[in-house]
DNA sequence: ATATCGATTATCT
DNA sequence: GATAATCGATATG
């Protein structure tokens, strides 16, 4: 693969919206000395700073939500469902509550280390779907935690978690409602890679 | 293809 | 104390 290059502040410091759209295609990084691990995002949501009650950030700044109202670029992660945590990206200027949820990858390297964090044996081609599909499993895959990575900077390929480009073309992009809201439901600010095998979700696994 | 259930946290009352 | 939450796995038809 192409060598990766990572993203500056200036690519987080524009809308929600177009953040989450130009995300389609970059690639996910994890290094440490145990793992190093890539896959390219192929799914999306966007969440507004403003007059979004579905975004994390509707109510104001909180212990939690703080990094989202940070630089932009920087890991926002929180727990969810009592089991699961979920990755996000501060954006928009400073002191703004923009973020962007990322939902799904498709595993590109350190499939083997992925399939161990997320405790599965690989047998068929059709089990890599497993591992980074729903913002859950991604998380689990990359060993993302609220401990080890809220905060993180994710332009500065110096740390454990960032994100790269490749110059990979992102292909036809498709835009539909969120998904698992119920405040502010029908807006359209999901953005997917069309026909990605990869995007979370049944529906498309029967099409492909 | 659809239903239900688990498990923890942050936030609100 | 209650409850909703940017979900995923399992059970069932």
């Amino acid at each position: 693969m192409l060598a990766l290059k990572s993203l500056d502040r200036e690519f987080f410091a524009r809308t929600p919206q177009r953040v989450a759209r130009e995300l389609l295609g970059k690639v996910l990084v994890r290094h440490s000395k145990a793992e190093f691990l890539t896959g390219r995002i192929v799914e999306t949501e966007a969440y507004l700073a403003e007059n979004d009650p579905a975004a994390h950030s509707a109510a104001g700044k909180t212990a939690r939500n703080s990094v989202l109202f940070g630089p932009p670029g920087h890991a926002y992660i929180y727990f969810i469902y009592g089991s699961h945590y979920c990755l996000n990206t501060s954006c928009g200027r400073e002191g703004t509550g923009g973020g962007v949820l990322f939902r799904a990858l498709e595993p590109l390297q350190g499939i083997e280390r992925m399939a161990r964090n997320r405790g599965i044996v690989l047998a068929g081609a059709g089990d890599l779907r497993k591992l980074t599909s729903g913002p859950g499993r991604l998380a689990e895959a990359f060993g993302i935690t609220r401990a080890r990575d809220n905060d993180c900077d994710l332009t500065r390929d110096s740390l454990s978690l960032w994100i790269g480009e490749d110059g990979f073309p992102s292909g036809p992009v498709v835009v539909t409602p969120r998904i698992g809201i119920t405040k502010a439901a029908e807006r359209p600010l999901r953005f997917v890679l069309g026909g990605n095998p990869f995007v979370s979700g049944r529906k498309l696994q029967a099409v492909g």
